[in-house]
DNA sequence: TTGAAAGCGCTAACAA
DNA sequence: TTGTTAGCGCTTTCAA
């Protein structure tokens, strides 16, 4: 355990008097089956009495697997992206793997540092967690050139970057069809700014107001921080348009939060007065009065799916398809911050 | 930026036409002086038109300083750990430092294997946010061993372990004392039941109590999870008590908001009928309805604290008192969740 | 079936 | 002032 005291290679092969390329050999299973077996069982036995492990760095230097996977993170702050962090990191450590934990802020520059020095720490793969604002395009072509990369909630990334994503577009889709059977029309939306994910439900909800024939009211579609004060600066606009709207759809939970606080501040009721509806279901939304409305995407399958895939890409040379995109279904959580639309 | 492309030192030696230990002494400035201007000044440039930095792996495997940290986390997704955990790796980034991320749940044996595989990465120090359930001691005697370490959040932690706490025992007494001031006398408290930071608040609370000549009705002391059901679960018992409370008070501020919620939803008033106050100010507390009157704790200060005081461990051979316990005060946030006692 | 030796990239003792 | 050499702990040819 000691730094000092550190159990070598070279001290199970004393003990098991053997050299130590035999001790390797065994442990690591490769031309273990050349060994003979009494050796065999002499080296294992050696090495358990001495508690030997071999050192990842040493393993690192001679160019094997770190086990190590570099996870860069737009915000770990944000609560939805801290569960995501949260799961990665158990998942990653079941399966043997350890997480070097990398925030990138919303620049891009910042993420081509880090991702500098998750290769020079060798990383056996890279895990992005959210879209970076702005240069997204030079951010991609560096992670190019990393042996393994996935993203995760960025959208539909263009390239042949791997991708594991919420089904952004079904979500809202869910999240609308709710709102307009409660009979709204004058839906507006709280938009984060961002361009994967959330630009996707942006998208989505533009092709699904067009198709049902609404055109959002002027000046509804708010672009604001993606955070609770985002939502609620939005919120209190949306408030003083003339037509004001009778539900919010707003770009994630946060900033759904943040227009909650807003509304019930202007002394209007939610749902009563307006709607609001969120989306990724984190914690604190089942615990807001009214308990949010929103769309639960499942960080749990997520993390798995975007773990196979890494450990996929370090594991094999014949890598998937480029460009891979892996959508995961969310779920609609019928909480209580929508209601019928009042009728005007 | 290639693994296979890599460039090293003797890349560097070669074009500056000297050998690889001079590039060394040049580039770590140990016993640059010794070096002839010109040279070094060939060796700069050189490294610099290569792109080159030394390879972390391979100081790593001489026993160099490796720049990582180990943060060692109770629980991610806890929205005050998660704005601690992003804090912490920026400013150890800013320092140079990579933060190498583990989660421990609740669970010492996860904390103990977790410490192994930080040592096995040869972190140059770790850090401990938050204390573990149960098995406190254990895991210190074990955290004991590492070069390094710094708890955080761990309440006054017994034994020799470095520790950068806020005061929670002032933090307790400007809550009480504010409840005071509006009237209230029947005060109860959201235990969640941890052993450091938690244990301490309601210690606090129980000595402010006796001092103030109250005593607390009975059973109005509850431990429950320190997360929003766990707040929530506590508080619909609290309002089933003969006696009810005219203030709850909670561990933290993501109880807090569950006892929030539970009190609402009991359709009671929050002050009017019943106040509450948390501990943090995590961001969410701005934004719940009414806003959470809570203490702010300074998380900036405790990580650059923390920080320095790892590093200082880190760097020096002459340790200062092992035992050192560096509080940060704590500040009192009014906002609305908490209102003049009805008088009975 | 096993051992000896070389080398991953770096730094430090020892020479020169 | 600078180069040579050795070695951190491991794996992997090459030989035996």
């Amino acid at each position: 355990m000691q730094k000092h005291t550190r159990v070598t290679a070279k001290d199970v092969a004393r003990l098991a008097d053997v050299s130590t390329s035999t001790v390797s050999r065994v442990l690591s299973g490769k031309g273990a089956d050349l060994i003979g077996a009494d050796t065999a069982e002499r080296v294992r036995s050696a090495a358990s009495t001495l508690g030997y492990s071999p050192d990842p760095i040493a393993r690192a230097l001679r160019g094997e697997q770190t086990f190590l996977l570099g996870l860069i993170v737009r915000e770990i702050a944000d609560p939805f992206f801290a569960s995501f962090v949260s799961t990665l990191n158990s998942q990653a450590r079941a399966l043997g793997y350890q997480i070097l934990l990398s925030h990138a802020h919303s620049d891009p520059k910042e993420a081509l540092q880090v991702a500098a020095v998750l290769d020079a720490r060798h990383c056996d793969g890279v895990l992005v967690l959210g879209d970076l604002r702005d240069d997204e395009a030079a951010f991609q072509t560096l992670l190019q050139r990393e042996k393994a990369i996935v993203g995760l909630c960025r959208g539909h990334a263009p390239g042949s970057l791997y991708t594991v994503n919420s089904d952004n577009e079904l979500g809202v889709r869910m999240l609308f069809e709710h709102l307009w059977s409660l009979g709204h029309r004058r839906i507006a939306y709280l938009d984060g700014g961002w361009l994967g994910d959330i630009r996707e439900r942006r998208d989505a909800f533009l092709a699904v107001s067009a198709e049902k024939g609404v055109t959002p009211p002027n000046g509804s579609i708010r672009v604001v921080n993606s955070d609770m004060a985002g939502g609620k600066r939005g919120a209190v606009e949306l408030l003083g348009l003339t037509e004001r709207p009778t539900a919010i759809m707003a770009s994630d939970d946060a900033m759904a939060i943040g227009a909650l606080r807003a509304v019930l501040e202007a002394g209007l009721q939610v749902p009563g007065d307006v709607s609001i509806v969120g989306f990724d279901d984190i914690d604190a939304s089942a615990y807001t009065v009214p308990a949010l409305t929103t769309v639960r995407q499942s960080i749990d399958e997520m993390s798995r799916q975007a773990l196979r895939l890494l450990i996929g890409l370090i594991a094999t040379e014949n890598r998937p398809e480029p460009g891979t995109l892996i959508r995961v279904k969310p779920e609609l959580v019928v909480r209580e911050s929508a209601g019928s639309a009042r009728v005007p």
